[in-house]
DNA sequence: GCCGCGCTTCGGTGGCGGGCGAAGCGGCAG
DNA sequence: CTGCCGCTTCGCCCGCCACCGAAGCGCGGC
C-alpha cells in the first residue's frame, strides 16, 4: 500500500476541473497536442501547459514531441483505468446504485470488528429475532427466556456478553445494506462459531486484500448445526 | 462518462494527505471515530472534522453515530475499489512495471488515429522493415523498390499515402511500448486492410468502453495474407 | 534570411482550502 | 445536577495553486 502523501499527490492531479478535462479528452488513446487540450479544459496556452507538466511529471501523460507540435498521450493502461474506476464512483455516488455487481466473495461472510457479517450476518440477526431469541429492547436487543436457553445449548456464552459496553445492537452492514447483529452478545456468537469449527478463517485472497484477515467460510458442519437451531440458511 | 468537474470533484476529495490517510486507515472496511482519524492522519480534531463532513457529504464515507462517538466506514464498495486502483497507479508510477496483466484485449490489434497498433501494429512494421519493403529516411521511413511492388500487390494506394503530411514515421504503441507505422502510409495499410476483410472492427465491449469503436480483429484471410506476404504471425 | 506559429517561462494577482485555538453542543457517568 | 469527554462550529491566518498577460524559445515555411 502507498503512503498517503504519494497517493494524495496522485489524486491530486486528478482533482483539478481541467487536468481532469483534459485527461478525460485522452481517455480514448487518442494523442493530442497542448493547444487542443488547452481548448478542451477551456483554459489559456500558459495555465494548459503548466498542468500538461505537472501531469507529465507525475507519470500519468506521456509527451511526444512532433516538430513544433506536442502530442500527448495517458502514459499506461493504469492511468485509463484508474480514469475509468473514478468515473465509476462520482456517478455512484451522484445516483446510488442498485446492485452489488463486486466483490461477491467479501459479501458471503465476514468479520465485522468481532461479530458476523455479510450474508450470514444478516440471516443470523433474522433467524434470532424471527425465533423470538431476541426482542427490541432500549438501545438493542435482549434475549428472551427461549433465547438465553437456545443460545446456551448451542454453546454461546450469554454471561461474558453481558459484561461487554453493549449487550446486543445493530450494526449496518456495509454490502447487505441491512443490519446484522453486534456488541457482547454478536462477538460472543462469532467466538462460538470459531470455536467449534462452525466457521472457518479464509486466508487474503491476495496481497493488500482489502479484507486482510476478515474473510470467513461456513462449514459444512456449520451449516447444519445453523439452519437446524435457527433456520438459518445462507444463500448461495 | 461523468462531467470533468465531477470527476475531479470526487478525486479532489482524495487528493489530499489528511483525507488520503483517513481512507486508507478505513480501506479494511472497519468504522472508525473522527477521533481516531484525526490520530491516523496527524491533525487536530477540528481539521479531521472538517475533512470527514466532506467526505460524507461527498458520498465516500458513512458515519454512524454511537452515543458521543461517530464512527465512519467506507461508503461503498467502489470507494475501496477505486482507492485500491489509485494506489496501483500510484505504485506504478513510482517504480514503473514490466508487465502487463490488464486490458488483454487492448492489445491484440486497435486503430490509433487511423493505423493499426497494438501487436498487430507493431508486428506489420516489424514485418515491413524485416522484408525490406521500408528502408529509414529523414524524418521516418521511405518504401523500396520491393516495398512499392509489394504493397501494391497487396492493395495499398502508396500513392495516396504520399499526399498526407507525413508519409511513413513512428509511433509510440500505447500498450506495447514499440513502436509501429503512422503516417500516409499506415492509414492506407489500415484502409486496404479494413476495405479487404482482412481486418474488422469489432464493437465496443460495453457503455463507456476505454477504446470506443477502435477495437480490431484479424480475420482468419487476413492472418494467412498478412502471414504470407510479410511474415506476420500475432502472438497469442 | 525573415516571419509566423505553437508552446513554454516569467511575473503578478486572486481565491480557495487547510490549519489551529477557542467556544459551543450533546451524551454519558458519578 | 455537574463535570467530563468527544465532536462540531466559529473566526482567523497562511500558503498553495490556478489563471492571465507579456515576453522568450524553437521549429517550420516563405
Amino acid at each position: 500500500m502507498p503512503t498517503p502523501a504519494a497517493l494524495a499527490a496522485t489524486a491530486a492531479l486528478l482533482g483539478d476541473p481541467a487536468r481532469a478535462a483534459m485527461l478525460q479528452a485522452m481517455f480514448g488513446g487518442e494523442a493530442l497536442t497542448a493547444g487542443e487540450l488547452a481548448r478542451v479544459a477551456g483554459i489559456g496556452a500558459p495555465a494548459a501547459s503548466a498542468h500538461l507538466a505537472r501531469l507529465v511529471d507525475g507519470g500519468l501523460v506521456a509527451v511526444h514531441r512532433q516538430g513544433r507540435h506536442r502530442y500527448h498521450r495517458l502514459a499506461s493502461e493504469e492511468v485509463a483505468a484508474a480514469l475509468e474506476m473514478l468515473g465509476d464512483l462520482t456517478l455512484s455516488v451522484a445516483a446510488p446504485r442498485r446492485g452489488w455487481p463486486h466483490g461477491e466473495g467479501f459479501r458471503a461472510a465476514r468479520l465485522c470488528w468481532d461479530h458476523v457479517a455479510g450474508r450470514l450476518g444478516v440471516a443470523l440477526h433474522q433467524g434470532l429475532v424471527g425465533r423470538g431469541w431476541l426482542t427490541p429492547a432500549a438501545g438493542g436487543w435482549a434475549t428472551t427466556a427461549a433465547g438465553d436457553a437456545g443460545l446456551a445449548a448451542l454453546g454461546v456464552d450469554v454471561t461474558a456478553a453481558r459484561t461487554a459496553r453493549r449487550f446486543a445492537c445493530d450494526c449496518m452492514d456495509w454490502s447487505e445494506r441491512r443490519v446484522h447483529l453486534a456488541g457482547g452478545l454478536g462477538r460472543e456468537i462469532a467466538a462460538c462459531c470459531l470455536r467449534r469449527h462452525w466457521l472457518s478463517r479464509v486466508p487474503p485472497a491476495r496481497e493488500g486484500d482489502p479484507l486482510g484477515r476478515r474473510r470467513l467460510a461456513l462449514t459444512p458442519e456449520g451449516a447444519r448445526q445453523l439452519d437446524a437451531a435457527l433456520g438459518v440458511r445462507v444463500p448461495a
